[in-house]
DNA sequence: AAGTAAATTTTTTTT
DNA sequence: AAATTTACTT
């Protein structure tokens, strides 16, 4: 194959170095899907293994499908009898439970729910309200990552309960919702994310027939993103390699940033001592960016202390700057970087960019700027097809019909169309379902069979609802079966939850216009059926891939524009990129700055951002953002801190903070750490900023001031808490730190009184230095940080979040809070 | 029971 | 600021 004289000698090595395990460590831009893609290729026309015994592991169906795609073109002029399965983590495991699950023997039947986030959500929610449990300190999610950090930690809940019995109240609390959650999911015999890698291992664990087929079928597994595996991810590869060990896994131990979900980058890090035989391949040619790029991306990363030492190199020499802009606040930003697309479309119309966020609210900034501008753009993520109501609501009434027992579904859909059964009724029905521990579908049967129907409190005509939806459900159920055997299009079954329910005709008769573009949805998940009768896959698969799709699948390669997080953005490559929102307590993300090993992960973040770009990156912050809906003062990102000055080129209008960094760094060098003077003063980091010093009286009153206190009201002990004075008395005096520290505090200060609206001015006059966003000491539940302040004077409410301890609502004059730092 | 008004919460990142 | 949840009418 001609192909491989486009490799280079490394890229060769992976691809040829069959047998065996491999860990391929892949930098950045350094061709790691060619690599995997053309390896399959080779595997399947070189080495003439059946392709069916080839299995690819991604996480992303974008990526798996990406991956089909190339090696369809790869392998476009053979003649296959099977096609090698790419597919991710979780359909992989939900293929093999759909066989087998019966073999675990936990009650669990082939026709399993899958339960997404919103409905596991949902169960919690109604754990935490049966068992009486606090739901304001118990919400859905915090619980959830509870349990599902158990999870992945392969507890069960009774491992669960047995580690935390003498820890805290709360989890005492969360081990007994577990516990119901693991009940109620059985109940309905439905799986959630983590269940279906969970039950997977497990049955591998336990069955050797299962173990045995598996290992029979897939002789060669590639994982992509190794990085990203989870402990249970490692379990599944290590089952799935028991026999043969052709395992080729690819990853860059630098761009792991999902530890949030488990990720473990030990498992990339600790290859060789998991597979002693493995060889290790090097790829550290970089074919995607400029060198300024590479810098850049590399001068953040080398801030993290755990990181392999890697190279990246480039024959892409030079390459112009990094462009820089400061804006006043998120819609200059927003304005910024539509006004450079529109002037580079102008230029060369072919060209791609990318908006790069941290967090998805920020996208709606930009895409009001863009439409504004009458600029086409691509959103990934956010609200996805799958999500919107009435598609859920259609795959609720697919998923009851297919398994009855799924509460969560049946839910949903009992009264949707309004059928008149109220919340009295739903109330009554869910009490009875407890009380006998059945389903609700088992129990609105009970309740219509039963001629003595004193037992449920019902009207005669929620009971004459109940039998129209037993009917429905009953008339759609025969029609999946219809579908299952392959006798009827999965389209003539969502057509037929469509209308026989009745959805269709209610939007009808509404004739809204949002009852039309709820239709025209509607219209669309038909048209996604119609597309899926033409594969081979039946109802079930349809289902089963709208609860498995994300919204970061809908990447559209050929649009001009394309907003996203940086999440998102792994693994994908455009000319230009703008990374947006630098800014402190949004990337890195506030809530990952208390904790180095977040913060790493967030540097990494950074790290994948920047190495997204070919040849022109723009960095951008903001200096006011709005959050919750209150303006808040916004400093720059530490990471703009760790850039080398020269990489960087300022379009700010204005003196903007790098103008100023340059100023405080043109006497002395910050790449000449040791010429800096050791005192025990100057000791501490300090930061640059911009905006007024604190260096005279005048302004010291001034800064009182702006916290509505009096200088001489201030009390001994509150001044160095803020510990302001002294540091900025010898600002210019001393070597700027590299790493930022509470200057950009004052920055904030100063520039909130010099720039903030009236309004804002005179809230800030009146309130003393406890505001949101700042962190506090409270005696009992230690550091807090302030979300909100309501009220005044003496009645001043404040909502701290206390990790370990919720949220609670603190009457400002009776919480004796300390402001820290 | 259903619709409206008021209160409350929300924002990390995702299969 | 927006969306969701709760409280209050009819």
């Amino acid at each position: 194959m001609e192909i491989f004289e486009t490799l280079n000698p490394p890229q060769l090595e992976a691809v040829k170095n069959t047998e065996g395990p491999l860990l391929v460590l892949a930098g950045a831009g350094s061709g790691k899907t060619r690599v995997i893609t053309i390896r399959i290729a080779y595997l399947i026309a070189e080495k003439n293994i059946p392709p069916y015994n080839i299995l690819a592991v991604t996480f992303t169906n974008k990526a798996a499908g990406e991956m089909r795609e190339r090696v369809g073109a790869l392998l476009e002029n053979q003649k296959l009898q099977s096609a090698p399965l790419i597919s991710t983590f979780h359909s992989l495991c939900v293929r093999i439970l759909r066989a087998d699950i019966e073999h675990l023997d936990e009650g669990f039947t082939k026709t399993f729910t899958i339960y997404d986030t919103d409905d596991t959500l949902k169960v919690l929610k109604a754990c935490t309200k049966d068992l009486g449990l606090d739901e304001k300190q118990l919400t859905p999610r915090s619980v959830y990552a509870a349990i599902s950090a158990a999870k992945n930690r392969g507890e069960d809940y009774e491992m669960y309960a047995a580690r935390v019995e003498s820890a805290d109240e709360k989890r005492a609390s969360i081990a007994r919702i577990f516990r119901a959650y693991v009940e109620r999911l059985e109940n309905s015999n439905a799986l959630d994310f983590d269940d279906l890698l969970i039950k997977t291992v497990r049955l591998l664990r336990k069955s050797e027939a299962t173990r045995e087929k598996y290992n029979n079928r897939y002789k060669y597994i590639l994982v992509d993103e190794y990085q990203d595996t989870n402990s249970l991810q490692f379990a599944l590869i290590k089952f799935l390699t028991e026999k043969q060990q052709n395992i080729c896994v690819v990853g860059d131990d630098a761009q792991s940033i999902y530890g949030f979900r488990g990720a473990d980058v030990q498992n990339i890090l600790q290859f060789e001592s998991h597979f002693p035989q493995a060889q290790v391949i090097m790829l550290e040619q970089n074919y995607r960016s400029t060198q300024t790029i590479l810098d850049a991306a590399d001068a953040i990363i080398k801030n993290n202390i755990s990181r392999k030492e890697k190279k990246l190199w480039t024959k892409n020499s030079g390459g112009e700057k990094a462009f820089y802009f400061q804006a006043f606040d998120a819609e200059g930003e927003a304005r910024f970087v539509a006004s450079m697309i529109e002037k580079e479309q102008m230029s060369s119309a072919a060209t791609k960019f990318a908006i790069l966020y941290r967090t998805n609210s920020q996208s709606r900034q930009f895409e009001e700027a863009l439409r504004r501008m009458r600029i086409d753009y691509n959103i990934v993520g956010g609200f996805s097809f799958y999500e919107r109501a009435e598609v859920k609501d259609i795959i609720a009434y697919l998923k009851l019909a297919l398994n009855p027992f799924d509460d969560i579904a049946l839910l949903r859909v009992i009264n949707t169309p309004s059928r008149g059964l109220g919340k009295t009724s739903l109330d009554e029905l869910q009490f009875q379902a407890r009380q006998s521990d059945a389903s609700i579908w088992e129990t609105i049967a009970r309740i219509l069979n039963d001629a003595d129907s004193a037992v449920a409190r019902l009207t005669s005509r929620a009971r004459n609802a109940l039998k129209d939806f037993r009917e429905v459900i009953g008339q759609l159920h025969k029609k999946t079966a219809e579908s299952s055997s392959l006798e009827r299009p999965v389209s003539d079954v969502v057509v037929a939850a469509i209308e026989l329910t009745g959805y269709a005709n209610e939007l009808r008769l509404e004739n809204s216009d949002e009852a039309n573009a709820r239709l025209e949805n509607l219209e669309e998940l038909v048209n996604a059926a119609v597309e899926y009768d033409k594969s081979e896959g039946g109802l079930r698969d349809f289902i089963d891939h709208a609860a498995l799709v994300s919204d970061t699948d809908k990447y559209d390669r050929n649009a001009s524009v394309t907003m996203m997080t940086i999440h998102a953005a792994k693994g994908l490559e455009f000319p230009t990129v703008f990374l947006v929102g630098l800014e402190d307590g949004i990337f890195p993300h506030s809530r990952s700055v208390n904790d180095p090993k977040q913060l790493e992960e967030e540097r990494r973040l950074a790290y994948v951002a920047i190495t997204r770009a070919e040849k022109r990156l723009y960095l951008t912050h903001s200096m006011r953002r709005r959050i919750y809906g209150e303006e808040m003062a916004a400093e720059p990102s530490q990471f703009l801190n760790e850039l080398p000055l020269e990489l960087i080129e300022d379009l700010s209008q204005g003196p903007s903070w790098l103008s100023y960094a340059r100023e405080g760094n043109s006497q002395l060098s910050r790449s000449a750490p040791e010429m800096r003077t050791p005192s025990i003063q100057t000791e501490k980091p300090r930061k640059l900023y911009t905006g007024k010093t604190y260096n005279n009286a005048e302004a010291i009153a001034d800064f009182f001031k702006a916290r509505g206190l009096n200088a001489s009201k201030v009390n001994a002990t509150e001044i160095p808490a803020e510990n302001d004075f002294q540091e900025s008395k010898t600002e210019t005096a001393e070597e700027p730190e590299r790493r930022p520290s509470s200057g950009w505090e004052r920055l904030k200060a100063a520039s909130s009184r010099e720039k903030t609206p009236s309004h804002l001015e005179h809230k800030s006059e009146n309130s003393d230095s406890i505001v949101p966003g700042v962190h506090v000491r409270h005696l009992k539940y230690g550091r807090g940080l302030v979300l909100r302040r309501e009220g005044s004077g003496d009645n001043v409410k404040l909502t701290v979040s206390f990790p370990g301890f919720g949220q609670k609502k603190l009457i400002e004059k009776f919480a004796n809070l300390e402001r820290i730092t």
